[in-house]
DNA sequence: GAACAGTTATATCGCTCCGATACATCGGGA
DNA sequence: TCCCGATGTATCGGAGCGATATAACTGTTC
């Protein structure tokens, strides 16, 4: 029960500092995410609903209702973390489980890293890896195993993913390496040491 | 009107050679397309009965109605093109338009070049990468204007996102060229020439 | 030969998410 | 002045997913 979807995470993570409006969290997210990953509108509102219903976060708005009054403001909403909303960023961040490593959720984790402490860090990326290490057997099964029935397109499609695939887990290695090695005096990496 | 959606086009594509039953296509399409892009039944189905309703496919099942009969077969569907659903086929194989590189369209269009034609194969492969490019470029400037409000992790996801693009422009690079090259004596490469 | 597990097979439900679209306001440049 | 582009909130229809239910067939093991 109150599985907490990505995009909920997102959010959380992205008002953990400032409030900020609906228009800005998409901005932001879309920035720290990249341009894969873009969040539309049609999902933005309607989870942000969902968390003012369940308490998470709320909506302080410069209400536009004002029936005579003059200036009639234009309505913008920005919301905040409510206490509620607050802890259940940070029990989330200390979750380390298959959840956090799944292809939509890891890039998402992965930039919260900064709050998440190192031995969370480390499981999430060791997680990847041996997530990663699955599909690469399978691809390459299915390479071997797909040398009858091939054209030469549908070949090259698999050997280029089997590639991005293998570029990823040199990248998630690296991370890894570095994570081990920054373990020198802290344990508990609530901010990034190095830098 | 009459926009073919990605998994409609993929099932016409996979459909061409011979009728499948629902279970088969969606294994065919998992090996052919990599464990990403999996497509669950609850995709699978629907867009069956669509297809079917339009006109597309036709089931030639193996009844299992037989009320008193002693047998009572389990039900199998087998789906095959009709007349209509293979001209749709090689109506939205010639189609080069903006919608052939998408993210979520170009590696189906991809995987059906062996039935494409060498001039679209050639504008599709260009049109995802200047698709790729712009992508490159936000993102780099995106970078440059981040080095203000930057944690460690969040720059890094960004770094790799970059690289893993740039491979793909590569990738693209490549196979560009062959297909340039490859354009000596054939216009008309229903079949790749080369292999 | 009985029991069990795994694969083949079809189908639906609830929900999330996306793209398109509509609307309103504000600042600045032609 | 007038329009354009950015800011801002919001909804609708539909596509797709994950979980789940059902059931028959296939092989394995004791």
């Amino acid at each position: 029960m109150a599985k907490t979807d990505v995009l909920t995470l997102a959010i959380l993570g992205i008002l953990r500092d400032q409030p900020l409006h609906g228009y800005q969290i998409r901005k932001r997210l879309g920035a720290e995410l990249g341009p894969f990953r873009a969040l539309s509108y049609g999902s933005l509102y309607p989870c942000l609903r969902r968390m003012v219903e369940a308490g998470l976060i709320e909506a302080s708005g410069e209400e536009p209702a004002g029936s005579s009054s003059a200036s009639s403001r234009r309505a913008r909403i920005a919301y905040s973390l409510t206490d509620p909303g607050r802890s259940r960023l940070s029990e989330e961040l200390a979750n380390a489980g298959a959840s956090s490593w799944d292809d939509d959720a890891f890039d998402v984790r992965f930039s919260l890293f900064a709050h998440t402490d190192a031995a969370t860090r480390l499981r999430i990326l060791e997680g990847r890896r041996s997530r990663l290490s699955e599909r690469l057997e399978e691809v390459s099964d299915g390479l071997k195993r797909m040398h009858e029935r091939h054209d030469a397109y549908t070949a090259e499609l698999q050997r280029h993913g089997l590639e991005q695939v293998e570029r990823e887990v040199q990248w998630l290695d690296r991370l890894i390496e570095n994570e081990r090695s920054a373990r020198g005096g802290e344990n508990n990496g609530s901010a990034p040491a190095d830098h």
